[in-house]
Parts: structure tokens; sequence; C-alpha cells
DNA sequence: CCAAAAGTGTTGCCTTTACACCCATGT
DNA sequence: ACATGGGTGTAAAGGCAACACTTTTGG
């Protein structure tokens, strides 16, 4: 149960901050959506600087790490039961040494923030209609970027986004993808252009359907996509149980 | 370069450990060596309770936590440059609330040590010949377990191990393995008896053999293995160039 | 000379890949 | 009608698993 979760606001964070929060340590989240069959990324501009980073926060003192990083999502994105991925500790000695996304840490003396932190990074895949971004009162906005647009971050962001990515793929061959990223029910090609999109890489119509059903965790459904130019696709929704056990014992992809 | 790091003895590092380590951060190590065709891992026992527990340490606040973990390992094993992969941070909130290895921080007044920590675990294979097990000043002694024999563990560490090798296997299709788990030169035979151990399953002795060949990081000897019992098997090296190659890259071994 | 272990090759199956044809729809 | 995208099938290739025979050595 919470006990020492004050929500901090201002200069409180810098001031009071390593009371509630465990020092040194952070977490970072990478936020992947889907839209446009474009890949995209949950980004953060800070006030004053205006530079952007990764959504990210800090752990309280009783608080589980795979909660806090499901806490930082939440204040994003108003997203529960997100699929998460705690995907590696970033603990070079100088991190925090690079340029903050606040002025105010820059500008004040010494507090708990400026001593080295280790960070967390955690990936997260969400629907991207079902987001609402949402900035908080250090950030100017938060918005959706396009994989091939991002622009520079702080510190090691740009670094940490790169590890996500490549986390994401190497997932892919081992575990399913696609239920919280794409509306409830989809066409087959929304959901090789996904695959396409997180692999950077073509893949070829038939095959891909082949190899996706033959997973067993699709569901056609009656009736065909309509308003569209062209032959109306097929609907597809993901079985849930069936998914579930995929996530669980894991598939063999191969791509 | 390492500035604030002195050599904690006994109480000390109940006492002063705060001044030079991060505080809530831990690291465990599970290392990983191979001998009489058991996978074994070395564990150490701690003074007083007599508990045994994986490796581990702390991270000096200057210090990356990839060198801290080698650093660990040095001072366990002797060995440098040894392949170490971080696989998961553990941060449950009640972590250390279990019982301690070291009945002086059980009965001592609350220090930096009865705070929460979470801990990074690395896991390494090395070579078993090249190790002489070093217990420290805290530990009663340092010693090798089979994989299919390990004792109730501290705190949450059994299950950490497991965590580490289920790492290893994951690791096994996408990266070569061996290099530093047996000696310079080795038999066919011999290599098989390593991934059968890892992966706890029977290969067939001729499919194995033309899978490793066609990775082609192996070189064979012009002699083969003398002294032995029944037809004497080729003995093999791996090809330096090939096989760091082949770290870097990956490979595709599915099994 | 026999048992046990090691070297080598072959076959068939099954997965993957490449590719062709037909269908539906908006312009 | 036609261009475009979607649904389905098939043949070739390649990888993998199952398996048999020969060679060598110690006892």
């Amino acid at each position: 149960m919470p006990k020492n979760r004050p929500n901090l606001k201002d200069g409180q964070l810098l001031r009071k901050g390593h009371l509630y929060f465990m020092p040194h340590l952070s977490l970072d989240c990478v936020i992947f959506g889907f839209h446009d069959n474009q890949l995209k990324v949950l980004l953060l501009q800070w006030k004053d600087t205006l530079r952007w980073s990764l959504p990210g926060g800090f752990i309280y003192k009783d608080e589980h790490i795979d909660d806090a990083a499901n806490r930082i999502l939440l204040s994003r994105t108003g997203l529960h039961d997100i699929f998460l991925r705690q995907f590696h500790a970033f603990g070079e000695a100088g991190r925090v040494e690079g340029q903050h996304g606040l002025k105010e840490i820059s500008t004040s003396k010494k507090t708990w923030l400026h001593e080295r932190f280790v960070t967390i990074g955690y990936w997260a895949i969400v629907e991207f209609h079902n987001v609402m971004p949402a900035p908080d009162e250090f950030s100017e906005q938060c918005k959706w970027w396009d994989i091939h647009r991002i622009p520079k971050l702080i510190l090691d962001h740009n670094m940490i986004l790169e590890r996500a990515l490549a986390s994401l793929r190497r997932n892919l061959n081992d575990y399913p993808i696609g239920k919280n990223l794409l509306p409830k029910t989809f066409t087959m090609p929304e959901l090789q252009r996904l695959y396409e999109t997180v692999l950077d890489k073509k893949l070829d119509r038939r095959n891909f359907q082949k190899k996706i059903l033959s997973l067993d965790i699709l569901q056609r459904m009656k009736q065909r996509k309509t308003g569209v130019a062209h032959k109306a696709p097929f609907l597809y929704k993901f079985d849930e149980k069936k998914y579930q056990r995929a996530l669980k014992q894991g598939i063999k992809f191969g791509i």
C-alpha cells in the first residue's frame, strides 16, 4: 500500500524529492505507439529549456520498480494494464553530467537531482488512439514522434531509445505483438504494416498471412472492413485466451 | 579513475559503506562454470549465519555498474576480461526484508544496509579450471555448486539464479558459447556436453556437429585427443576472430 | 574380438520462400 | 475498363531431424 507518496509540485521535487524517492535511481519509459503505418514514440518537452526527453521518473521508497514504471506510464498516457518490459539498466558513472531538461536544475545549487543516477529502462506498447498524451507541471508538451524523426534528446536518451527498439525487435521473434498497438479489430495488411514498421523490413504479403495464422492467436470476424477502396479486407481480432497463452509460452516466429 | 575506493574491512562496511557506495543499489553475479559435464555456479557462504548467497557487492559512487560487476567477478575468481551480461534489475519493494547473510546486519541497529535495495543481476561464464574461488572477510567459503543441487539461498537469490539461467539459455540461440567455459582445446563431444548441460536436453551427436561446424567459428587441430578410451576424438579450438565476430553479429542456432 | 565412443553421409520431412492467379472496389 | 489492393494456392529450395555404417581403441 502506498504510504509516503505526496504529489510534489514545482520546486518541491528538487527540495523534498529525496525524502520520498530512492536517490540515484530513475526510470525511463520508451512508449511505442503505432499510427499511420508508422512507429511512434511518446516524448516529453521540458519547460524553460524546451529540450526533449523520454518520459521518466523516480521510484518511491516503498514502491516496486515495475509499479513505478506503470505509474509513470499511466500518468503520461492515462492507460492501465499496459504491456511493459524492463530491458536494461544504464549505469555509466557520468550519466547525469550531460545537460538536464530542467533549467532549474542546471542553475540551482547542488541537490539530490545533481547526484549520479542509474536509470532503469522499460519499453511499452500502447494503442495509439486510446492515448491522450499528458504533460505534467514540468513539461511544456508531450507528443508522439515518428521513430525515424527523433530529435536530439537530453542525456543518453537517444541511446536508450535505440536499445529499447533493439529489444522490441528481438522480442518480436519470441512473443506476439499487436494487442496493445492496434485497435480491437484490424485487417491483416494493418498487422503486417506493424511488423514491417517495427522490423523496418518488407515482408511478403502471403507468407506473412500464413505465418501469423499458423500461430493460432487470431479470430477472423464475419464482416469485412467497410468504406475502403479496392477489395474489402477481412477484419480480425486477437483471441484473448490464445494471445495470453502465447505471451506466456512464447512463439517461434523467426523473422 | 577510481578516487574514493577504500578497502572497507569488517564493521567498516556497515558503518562507512554509505560514504563510498551508492545507497539502495547492489549487484549480484551468477557465475557459471562447467566441469565434469555439469553446469556449476559459484556461491558464497556467509560467516556467522553460514547461509549461502550469490556473490554480490555494491557500486562505488564514481563507478560504472558494468565495472562494478567486473570488479566483483575479479575479486571472487581472479579472472579479468570475462564475458559478462546484465540480465535484469530486481526491484520488489520488500526485497531486503528477508533474512540477510550477515548476522551482524540482523542484530545491529539500522544502517544503510537495512534500507531497501534494488539489485542488478549479471551472469558470467568462466573457465572452471582457471578459477581459484576466493572468499572475502565476510564469507566462510566460496565454492562451486552443481546447478541441480543449489541450496536454499538468502533473500530472493534462488529466483535470481533461475532468471539468470533462463537468460543464459535464451542467449544460447543468438550467440556462441564455450570460449570461457572450456579449456583452450576441446573435443566436439565435450562442446556438445556443454550445450546439453546448459539446455538440459539431449542433442543428436551428428546433427550437433554439423550445426556447430556450419557456424564457422571452430578450427580443427592436427592431432587428436590422446590417452582416451575408444576412438580418439579430434581437438578443436575457437577461431578467435570469427568467435568475436559471432559474439557481435549474433548467430542463428535455433535449439 | 567385442563393446563403446567417434567420424561421416543420406534420406525424408517440414518449414520457408518465391511466385501466379483470381476477386472486389473506386475512379 | 482498369488500376490497385486483397484473398488464396502451389512448386522449388533449404534447413532440420532421424537414422546406419564404418573406424578406432582399451580391455
